[in-house]
DNA sequence: TTGCATGATTGACTTGTGTCAACCGCATGA
DNA sequence: TCATGCGGTTGACACAAGTCAATCATGCAA
């Protein structure tokens, strides 16, 4: 049953689906200011979990309010359809990583996109705390845990980045970005 | 720059996104009665590109007009909630594929979608004709061309299915349901 | 403090998919 | 008719990532 989205407060989360095989696939982690639950309008009915990576409050956005508000707010509509469209475009961007990129790619555009969604919130760009296991990052990025593990290693033996357990240090911001990009010229 | 969506009046569709150094990822491949440009209004501006597969047609939507509709028309504003969350349910089936399937569980699960969806358009369920090439049948499953031919010989060695180039015919949709589900349990 | 559970790292080995290359089939146009 | 080109198929081989397993690190509970 579908009432609500969830604007969060505070925290962090990972959403995830489920295959009736019991194989766990995590679509997104969402941080403070992001929209829980907006896959649950289009079949009146939620089809993924949301999963609290730390102690986290979320506002509870009555989705029967929201529309009638949004007929009379000047704006409000158009900011909702903002929302949920940056949400498409962000799962296009996922959709890039898993179909096209190697296992290292994958894991530098991850840190970086980590590291501007921590600038954006007034964090550190270079050095933060990751709050999911390597084993939710993996199955977030369509790898197993051990090769999230041997990459970030070999960033590290690059000198990319310092790791020590959930903290990442990130030394070397361009390295990242060129391994993206240039992985493929190779080819 | 944006300014409309497009409903697909007839025919069909694939979106892609580019990656500056050349690769391309397929994102989805749409049919009649469905939208096009959904990405374009988080950022004003669209982020995929849209190609026709054959002689197609869309209804052009100015996204303005819809939601100045929207406030008046009762119900139009749901119903376009609900296409747009569609979308992400759809995504994030894409990302069950990419980041938890094998080859030829990902090309099953793409079948069994095309031919769902050819049914929910009145055409048979089990004899169609792909507009796709291979290579962008891989693309959009994270595989390469090849993978996609050799998946298909073997659908077909198996009796599931008999291909002859784009034209498909589903013997066994059972079976290839099984696929999707079995390869895991092996595991 | 010790013991235990969970998560992370690393190594050795296997395998699925990618890569490269040859060849086939069908459609189009000269 | 034949030539050309594009898409598809198939084979041989290489390699990235998965699997299995041992070990280490950290934090929590007794």
């Amino acid at each position: 049953m579908f009432e609500a989205i969830y604007a969060i407060r505070s925290g962090s989360f990972k959403t995830d689906v489920l295959l009736e095989d019991g194989r766990e696939q995590v679509t997104g982690f969402q941080m403070t200011g992001e929209i829980l639950g907006l896959d649950g309008i289009g079949t009146e009915q939620h089809s993924c979990n949301a999963i609290a990576l730390e102690d986290s409050e979320v506002c509870i956005i009555y989705y029967a309010k929201l529309e009638e508000l949004s007929r009379v707010v000047e704006g409000l509509q158009h900011q909702f359809h903002k929302v949920m469209s940056r949400e498409i475009v962000r799962d296009h961007g996922v959709m890039m990583l898993l179909g096209s990129m190697r296992a290292e790619e994958r894991l530098a555009a991850f840190l970086l996109n980590m590291s501007q969604r921590f600038t954006a919130r007034g964090f550190s760009s270079a050095e933060f705390h990751l709050r999911m296991t390597r084993e939710e990052i993996g199955s977030y990025l369509g790898l197993k845990l051990e090769t999230v593990s041997r990459a970030f290693s070999h960033f590290q033996d690059e000198g990319l980045i310092t790791v020590r357990q959930k903290h990442i240090r990130i030394l070397d911001s361009d390295g990242l970005k060129k391994l993206i990009q240039h992985q493929a010229s190779v080819h």
